[in-house]
DNA sequence: TTGAACATACATGCTCGCATGTATATTTCA
DNA sequence: TGAAATATACATGCGAGCATGTATGTTCAA
């Protein structure tokens, strides 16, 4: 019964999928191996040769959804219009959310479908890690913008750069819960702008946002 | 060993009190009715006593550290500089989530230590319910503005309203999350001065906000 | 003395982790 | 090259612990 090894890689890949829905369905701590296991067509064995335990499954499900938030910052860290950059870069990073399926699923577990306690200790740590990430790259780019004369002088970058985070995280979390509500090109685009129209020295700063 | 009303009416706040607590350390899941009954010096009677159950439980325990979001936004209707008077209240409710040592105990563990899925289906759908009644407030507060002239014209008042309850959403969570690094004063005062000025037509239309 | 306010006991059901079984790939070596 | 040796990829079974719910005591205030 012993298969070869892409069929092996496709077994695991079943089983985060199988993780996936069922996490989002019935919450973390609610799901048991074994109805993970089923679902996949698979019994409790198969998770215990590919993951070491429910963290250790977890921990993949969610490596598997990462989004790249650093290296889309680092690019805006160049830019000769670092607002411009950033503010595109924020769309960027909403439509991807927006129109990858898993990584919205994944989302939503992360942030609705489990608790972060001991268990899951590790991934929050994770998730820490990713927003000093953010913080320190976007505080980079809101120094720029300040040194260029592009910031509102009332603002200073370390409170632009909490700012932006913070938004875009509440953003993030109301349209992974009403998603009717907020569609990408109507409301998510002029939610991005109105913030950064508090961010900008004045309106001959702002680039074409049609 | 049957004690009066009083003592009664003790027993069920001791018994929350030692829910909050536990659930902020272990998450809702994880902790056990045993533990938090042993945890507030009683058995599992008592809980079964004074609750129908550990949803119910939740429920209580969540009620008691509610935010009358409401009524504070109901007071900013009326007022003649609108914006401003959202402004405030907006600062009022995050040094309320700041101060009231309960109420900043029970957001972290509605966000951060609970599965919403179906055994917290009620408590899940309360807070839609506050969101809903919190946007149409303010829609109504940003109506207001935009016709007295105070919105910036590329602003619509429902983007306005959605954006709020992300902006002020999200500055929530991360004060929660690193309390050190969100200074109410300094930080959060800032950040909502960042986000109105994305709102108002002008400088001209800003309050005092020494 | 009755019923409110608990304590205690028990039945039931689940889940995890591990240990072991087994069939098949894959490698190795003559 | 081909068959033995071994590693791989699971399936299955079991025990132990734990959580919930309920049923039934027990005690004391009113």
């Amino acid at each position: 019964m012993r298969r070869t090894k892409e069929d092996a890689a496709r077994t695991r890949e079943q089983l985060l999928d199988a993780a996936e829905s069922l996490f989002l369905e019935k919450g973390v701590s609610r799901t048991s191996l074994e109805e993970i296991a089923r679902a996949a067509g698979m019994t409790r064995g198969a998770i215990y040769w590919h993951f070491r335990n429910k963290s250790d499954l977890f921990q993949a499900m969610h490596e598997r959804a990462d989004l790249p938030l650093e290296e889309m910052m680092a690019q805006a860290g160049t830019d000769e219009r670092p607002l411009d950059a950033l503010h595109d870069m924020c769309i960027s990073a909403m439509r991807s959310v927006q129109e990858d399926e898993r990584r919205r699923r994944v989302f939503i577990i992360i942030s609705q479908k489990s608790e972060y306690v001991e268990e899951l200790r590790s991934a929050a740590e994770r998730q820490r890690e990713q927003r000093r990430g953010f913080m320190a790259k976007s505080l980079e780019v809101m120094e720029r913008a300040a040194a260029l004369g592009h910031l509102a002088p009332e603002v200073s970058p370390v409170i632009a750069a909490k700012a932006l985070h913070a938004s875009m995280y509440g953003f993030c979390m109301d349209s992974l819960r009403d998603p009717e509500a907020y569609h990408l090109e109507t409301d998510i685009v002029a939610m991005i702008d109105v913030f950064f129209r508090g961010l900008r020295r004045d309106a001959q700063n702002t680039a074409n946002t049609a």
